[in-house]
DNA sequence: CGGAGTGCCACC
DNA sequence: GGTGGCACTCCG
């Protein structure tokens, strides 16, 4: 099973927003695609600067790509000058869009020419980037520690010896950047040990693939239930 | 009167063409200009290649400066090796642009600033240069020499001895460049004839102003009018 | 969906 | 660093 399925609302659109790809069927711009959004409202966007007027001037969208409906991190470089890798584990709180997606496609699935083609390049990232992290830990504003997060078992990792927190940084990123399904390496350990360079699929976190079982799957269910019904009890008692 | 009015379609576009140049009045390319240009069947050229698509193959479009709508002397002098002031008088034909043209502009007269500044800067040309054909006739195929032209009364020579067909080379080589109206030298023979280099204004041909009276044109325009006539006359006898 | 107006970046 | 050229945006 593909973990795509459980990823969360990264680049999603806030609550209530509609995204919508429409092609032009005639004329000289045959093809072409039109992003439209909507509004909780019903409003039709049609462009960033509409957007922009629409959602007054706390936000800024200059890191929002309006076409793709994400945030383009080769943009958000250019405001902070860092490395690129760093970049990646973004907090999805940085998003403007911070809620779950409805988006609705009129096109089948022949786009991965477009895909290619469009959108700015970002540099090639280095194979191990997580590697610069290592020993840095997250601290809330008291300089406390936050806990450590663990991995299921069978989630392993392949690299040249990541820790465990890497490995959640890389998932974190494939997942962020999320175009296509979290799958993990194809290649065995061994053979991708040999030589990264050419054996490593840069699309995929450091993890081994694995199998997802039914019973993984509902364990999840009931943890996500629990934590909810708790979210729920401690927000009636505000109330 | 200013020979400029005479002056023929030196540096114009074909009959039908329109050239428009468009200030950029916002965003981050403010004051940048962009040049349009109007094909007779009404199509707009926005660049050098499209212009080259919309022509075809036959026209060598490698001097040509789309931004100014002019050719290029210093190009065609990469082309050929030879001297800038032997390309001056070149032949109009050999311009992609045989007719009168009407220029658009949508910026007032404020443009002194630019026109110094945009452009391929020609190294500065020999005062004399046209001492360089001294002796030399055009030709025909057959290696016929073409009759000399001679020039009005009133039109007088300043510079060392400067033939007849020396002055008619700098006096079309004016007219071609055309970028100002032609009126020939302010200062008298003398003042010219003591300091070339400081007192001779190069951008007009060695020639004395002089006075063109309303005679002066209407015996140009009866000419002109004939000569017409007896083209009309020859092209009848073909048809 | 068109097209004027603008962004952008490869190329010189 | 400056520009030409084109892709794109955005609104009619």
């Amino acid at each position: 099973m593909e973990l795509e399925k459980r990823r969360s609302n990264c680049g999603g659109l806030p609550s209530g927003w509609k995204r919508e790809e429409v092609v032009r069927k005639s004329g000289l711009s045959v093809g072409k695609t039109d992003v439209y959004y909507y509004s909780p409202d019903g409003k039709k966007i049609r462009s960033k600067p509409m957007l922009a007027r629409h959602l007054g001037e706390s936000l800024d969208l200059s890191a929002f790509d309006f076409r793709t409906g994400r945030i383009i991190h080769s943009a958000l470089r250019k405001r902070i000058r860092h490395d690129t890798s760093l970049v990646l584990p973004i907090r999805q709180t940085a998003s403007i869009f911070k809620q779950p997606v409805t988006v609705i496609r009129n096109l089948t699935e022949s786009k991965s020419k477009t895909d290619l083609k469009h959108g700015p390049q970002d540099p090639p990232k280095q194979l191990f980037w997580e590697k610069r992290l290592q020993g840095m830990k997250a601290c809330d504003s008291g300089d406390e520690f936050l806990l450590p997060l663990d991995l299921p078992r069978n989630v392993q990792g392949v690299g040249p010896e990541l820790s465990t927190e890497n490995i959640l940084q890389s998932i974190s990123a494939a997942l962020h950047l999320g175009n296509a399904p979290v799958t993990g390496q194809a290649n065995n350990k061994a053979t991708l040990a040999k030589n990264p360079g050419v054996n490593i699929d840069t699309n995929q976190p450091h993890i081994q693939q694995m199998i997802v079982s039914e019973d993984d799957i509902k364990r999840q269910e009931t943890k996500v239930m629990e934590a909810r019904r708790k979210l729920q009890d401690v927000m009636k008692g505000h109330l």
